[in-house]
DNA sequence: AATGCCTCCTGTAGCGGCTACAGGAGCAAG
DNA sequence: CTTGCTCCTGTAGCCGCTACAGGAGGCATT
C-alpha cells in the first residue's frame, strides 16, 4: 500500500508519532473519522488524518485532556474550531496549569522543610515519618 | 465485630480514611498484611493496621507514587524503618516535583503568550490552534 | 426464637487512555 | 511461488483503585 494518494496505518502512524494501536483505538472511541478501505480490506488516510493526529498529539503533550482534546475536535478540530473557542478551552487548561503549579509550591515547601528538619538514623525520631504518619487518626 | 481487641474493616475505613474495597485490594496485592479472623470470617485489625494505613494515606496524598510507598513499606513501614531510608526516598520525591514545576512553569509561559496572541475569531488565524498543530508532521 | 437491618464476605467487572499480543490475511519484491 | 513485512480483528492487560451482585454474619428488638 504505497498509493500516492493515501498513506496505510503504519506510515500515518511515523508522519504523527501516533502509535498504530492508539489510532486504531482511537477510531473505535470515534476521537478521529473511519478512513475507506483497499478491496483487501486495508485502511488509507489522506492529509485530514495527518494533520488531526498531529493536533492530537501536540494538544496532549501539551497536557490538554483527552476531554478537552475531544472538545476541540467536536468543534471542528484544526481546520474548522472558531478560534474564540478554542482559546477559552486554552485559557482554561492555563488555569488548572497555574492551580497545579501554586500545589506544587506548597508541597515542595513542605518537603523541603521537613526534609531538613530530618537528622537521619542518629535521632530520636525522623521528620519526614511524622509528616507521613500524621493521617494515623483521622 | 465490635471487640475491645480488635476493629473491623468498616471501623478501619472510617478511622483511616481508606476506603473499605481499597483496604481489601491492598491487603490482595500485599501492600498490607492479612489479619487475622472471626470465626465467621470476618477480618480483626489491630493497631499496626490503623497506623499503616494512615500512614499510606498520607504518602500518597503527599503525591509519593505507589512505588515510593511500597519501598517505604518493605523497609518497615513507619515503625521500623530508617530514617536515613525514608528521607532518601522522600528527597527523590521532592527533586520531581521540583521538576515538574519547572516543567509547568515552561508550559504556562508558552500557553499565556499564545493566549495573548490570540486574537479570536476576527483574526485570519490562531495563534492556539497554530501551536497545537505544530506537530502535524515530524 | 424470629425478624429486620446493618455490616461484611467473595468474586467479578469496570474506569480511562492507551498498549500489547495472537493468529491469520494481505501485499510487494525477488 | 516464496519470503518477509505490514495490516487486520479480537482480546487482554497495565495501574490504582472503585463498584456491584448475591449471599452470609452479627446484633438488637420483638
Amino acid at each position: 500500500m504505497r498509493d500516492e494518494k493515501g498513506l496505510a496505518i503504519g506510515e500515518l502512524s511515523r508522519r504523527t508519532g501516533v502509535n498504530i494501536e492508539t489510532i486504531r483505538y482511537f477510531e473505535r472511541v470515534g476521537i478521529v473519522a473511519t478512513p475507506p478501505r483497499t478491496s483487501g480490506g486495508r485502511r488509507v488516510y489522506g492529509a485530514g488524518h495527518v494533520r488531526v493526529l498531529g493536533f492530537i498529539r501536540g494538544a496532549r503533550e501539551l497536557g490538554f485532556t483527552p476531554a478537552e482534546v475531544r472538545a476541540i475536535l467536536s468543534l471542528g478540530g484544526p481546520a474548522q474550531a472558531s478560534c474564540s473557542e478554542v482559546r477559552e478551552i486554552a485559557a482554561h487548561h492555563l488555569e488548572r496549569v497555574r492551580a497545579k503549579m501554586a500545589d506544587l509550591a506548597q508541597l515542595e515547601s513542605l518537603l523541603a522543610t521537613t526534609i531538613d528538619r530530618c537528622e537521619g538514623d542518629g535521632a530520636a525520631s525522623c521528620a519526614v515519618i511524622e509528616l507521613l504518619d500524621q493521617y494515623t487518626t483521622t
